[in-house]
DNA sequence: CCGTAAAGAGAATCAATGTTCTGCTTACTA
DNA sequence: TAGTAAGCAGAACATTGATTCTCTTTACGG
């Protein structure tokens, strides 16, 4: 059967995708229209819902995206030989925030507040992340700090609750600078 | 000249401003339509354009609107006599959190990511925000840690800082929690 | 190397919605 | 208390934009 190999298939629902936040981080959700992503892609109208069922599809997947990055960079801490300490974290994952990204992150954060599979997905990455924070200031307090494995699981929830909310509010502060930021491709 | 009094004139606004904060609440900013908004306030499209020019000018209107109740609830612990310490005036910010003006306020951030007007709105509010916070922390540092002002307002800066992070968060995680909360009128 | 079925382009459709317009009603002023 | 200009209702309009449809092109399997 001559479809596209799957490779390729994924390959252009990314670059949909890509073209797809680079409009939102420009515009919001509900102000790019699908010809506006037509246009940033290079593809055209039915080439778009060849991938993706609808516009609300596409939202999602970009949700996904942009959220899947961050995680990603909160994953790599926690592996860590030497575990950072809960404030370097805390910098650590500020200084890797892009303006346009944290712009669509808070506009996903929008939608998930009326939209129910928007939501589903924000809060799971959340969790996910919390979770990836939590690991990683266990290893602190565990390697450094040298707690008891036990005792550190539960004294890390707090700290992972702060450091996750300290995240999020810098990320906010930063998607309210800079509102017009040319993403130039 | 027969127009409406002002208090009236300034009530109309009012209400109507209310029944879009209940809409915006429960569909969203962009999927909310005129047409919803003039069944929540039992009034009429013409009637609406009367009072506001458009329907950016009713989310700038409901932004304020819910920004400025929540500076409100903050003012007051200022000016307490015995301002309560960090951790107290944040739990008390955090009970004072009404679902419903969460989801707007978190809608309304979204929207300032990419409307200028909007944006400037959230942070002035923001700044007045968290002056508030750094007064209510520079009198608790004075009045119960006993420090001189002039270092009290130094150090009142970080902590200021924090507990309204901490605060925007938790603002957020209620937004996310029930989705669609019927706010019957 | 072909044949085929999917990918892709772009016009056409169709619903939704912001805004305006036309009268009727009402609240204020004189 | 009467006149008037605003408030107000609701239909009409125009635009926008998501989705669908048709046709052409292309990439893969045999």
């Amino acid at each position: 059967m001559p479809r596209l190999t799957d490779a390729r298939k994924e390959l252009r629902r990314t670059q949909i995708a890509e073209a797809a936040v680079r409009c939102f981080s420009r515009n919001g959700l509900e102000r790019t229209s699908i010809a506006d992503i037509t246009a940033e892609s290079g593809l055209s109208t039915g080439s778009i819902y060849a991938h993706y069922r609808n516009k609300a599809d596409l939202v999602q997947a970009a949700a996904r995206e942009v959220l899947d990055k961050r995680a990603e960079a909160i994953g790599q801490y926690a592996a860590a030989d030497v575990p950072p300490d809960p404030d370097e974290l805390l910098s650590r994952l500020i200084a890797a925030i892009d303006p346009a990204e944290a712009r669509v992150g808070v506009q996903t954060w929008s939608e998930a507040t009326t939209d129910p599979a928007v939501r589903d997905i924000v809060v799971d990455m959340t969790d996910r992340m919390r979770a990836m924070v939590h690991e990683c200031v266990t290893a602190w307090l565990v390697k450094v700090e040298h707690d008891e494995p036990a005792r550190a699981g539960e004294r890390a929830t707090p700290i992972a609750h702060r450091v996750m909310a300290l995240y999020q509010a810098e990320l906010l502060y930063t998607a309210m600078q800079t509102p017009t930021e040319g993403t130039a491709s």
